[in-house]
DNA sequence: GATGAATGAGAGTTCATTCAT
DNA sequence: CATGAATGAACTCTCATTCAT
């Protein structure tokens, strides 16, 4: 009488150790035998749930990416004001608090993963597609309102997302230059130059 | 008698080999063996000129940065304009030849491989900075000639160059929802933006 | 209320089994999950009926014997005639129809993994025994009847024996020099050459 | 500069140690860290020669052919009379000294993995057949010279290989009813009963 | 300067076996 | 009786690195 629980909790925490170590030593150094113990079970276990290295992999960015559509569901709902709305959103993904910073460098670990493998390339797609499907929503819902310029929504989507990206990725790096509260104010800056009548 | 040009010589092929193998296969599956055949030599040879993998890696980091300074060197003496030479200087990150694409792959390796090398985030920090302060000094140099908005240079350079990071990775990726085409697009909307009585 | 038959026929069940992943796959690559999941049961359950790995090979090599010796029991009191008892015998080992077939592998796989096992080499020593003990019993009822030539009746058995089983090897491996029909043809001539007044 | 002559040096100590581990351990139980050992070398030497474990072995059983053929190529030159002949070939295939005892060893694991393995039949067809057409040659000699009952000499020579692969199965099995004795006895009989004017 | 044979530490993967349910 | 999740020992294979030539 197999609890149906048992493994799927099992996955999780294997997934979510998968994600930890990838944080922290990168997907090149990451060790099955780390993922194992980092989840407290054993190697075999780890190849019990997940048949190989890569597909473990696969599986620990879904997961990941599942966790960071999770943790911001709630936020669109909470601002009425669609600049509010934008802000908090774009808010939620500076690199500031440990879980982000996680997810971040999981994912930066899928980029470079993807370069050479079709598949991961179709994940960061969809990914990205909703990513860039939710920011246009609400640049188009704070034009309807009148709040926002008149550009096109899809183009201003991209190009915050892929500033937002470029900028993660310093600040990751750990620049001097590029801090989390540097990022913070480019942020600030670019998106009130979007709202109708700033000076800049 | 060997000419010490020959060492030099040497060495260059199998950084340029290196930047070909990492740019096709990706840091992490790259072997000293497939550098050596690229570069038309010995595993014993590469380790004669670069002592561990690690140094090779590194090494090649660095070429590659040379490299693109090079490419672009000329660049910014062509244009007067300061907004011509901004969009020229924007232009020649697009991923589009060959030559620009591979820079691009070794870059994002870079990047990866920084997360966890404090060493490898210097170089980044450096070289980011270089880039940075060129950009930053076009836009200072356009405000200064009245065609700019009055903006912080740094803020505009940073936002500009995390967006073409960001962008460009999405294409390296073959996203079909962010091509090259569409990349330029962004930027050059973004860039019109930034020009003094631009409608948007 | 388990009735007593069904320990009995689980056990039936995995031997079956047991022989039939062992005919497809070999010995080497026989898994205890292979057979379990040929059985319509589990790996555990495997386990509860045969303790190891080798238990359930050493009782899946007897069973096949057995199964063996079983087929032929009735074809012995088929023909009065001994010529052609032992015509019939020697025929009924011919690898032809799907379950001798199978049942040479088995027999082909024991006696490799006997090479390196004593008590496999008994097993073989019990088998084989019984087979030349009919075989010469045949040979001798002829030889009372006048019906074969008058050489010792042990020598024959163990030479046909030995043919039988290298001809069944070569077939088995299927050679195309030595397909099922020149088997065939090869002990018929053979026999043949056993009767009193054959020319060859 | 490479001597030539090191590479084929430790190819044969490799392939020589994998034959005798063979032959102790067999197959399936024959590791590559047993073979380096033997070879006086390391597993990764081994599999430096060698890529897989699959290669190895069908190279093993490709140079225990060849080294089978060389020891008895001379053997069929010493003998002008074809009865003497074909003893003396007959005779060295007896299991009696530790080198044919090892050779045929190595071939009862390669049958058996032949099974399973198409390429290895086809070592095997060529093998046998080279073996079938020198028993055939020497029958039809001592045929031509009237020495030798008037039979199809392909299909005495079946016969004989037959007899012969199977007995020595046997006695490898260390089997008390069939010693190299027993196997000897029963190959004079059978080629006795060739001879022309033989009463049996 | 250059080579490539040799090494051996290390990692992924397999699978018989165990045991809680 | 039966299950299958979990284990971990064992093995193949990889590859950076070394060094004799």
């Amino acid at each position: 009488m197999p609890r149906p629980s048992v493994e799927a909790e099992r996955r999780e925490q294997i997934l979510s150790a998968a994600c930890e170590v990838v944080s922290e030593l990168g997907f090149k150094s990451l060790r099955i035998a780390d993922v194992a113990r980092r989840a407290g079970t054993s190697s075999g276990t780890v190849h019990y749930y997940f048949d190989t290295k890569t597909a473990l992999m696969r599986a620990a960015f879904e997961w990941n990416f599942a966790r960071s559509l999770d943790r911001r569901r709630d936020l669109l709902q909470e601002h009425a004001d669609p600049r509010q709305r934008l802000r908090a959103f774009v808010d939620s993904y500076l690199p500031g608090d440990p879980e982000t910073v996680r997810a971040w460098h999981v994912w930066a670990e899928l980029w470079v993963e993807a370069l050479h493998d079709r598949d991961l390339q179709e994940l960061n797609e969809q990914v990205y597609g909703e990513w860039r499907r939710l920011m246009a929503s609400i640049v188009r819902d704070g034009q309807d309102a009148g709040l926002f310029r008149d550009e096109d929504p899809v183009v201003v989507a991209n190009a915050l997302i892929g500033m937002i990206d470029g900028l993660a990725l310093q600040v990751l790096l750990g620049s001097r230059s590029m801090t989390l509260e540097r990022m913070r104010a480019v942020c600030e800056q670019v998106l009130s130059s979007l709202t109708v009548g700033s000076s800049a």
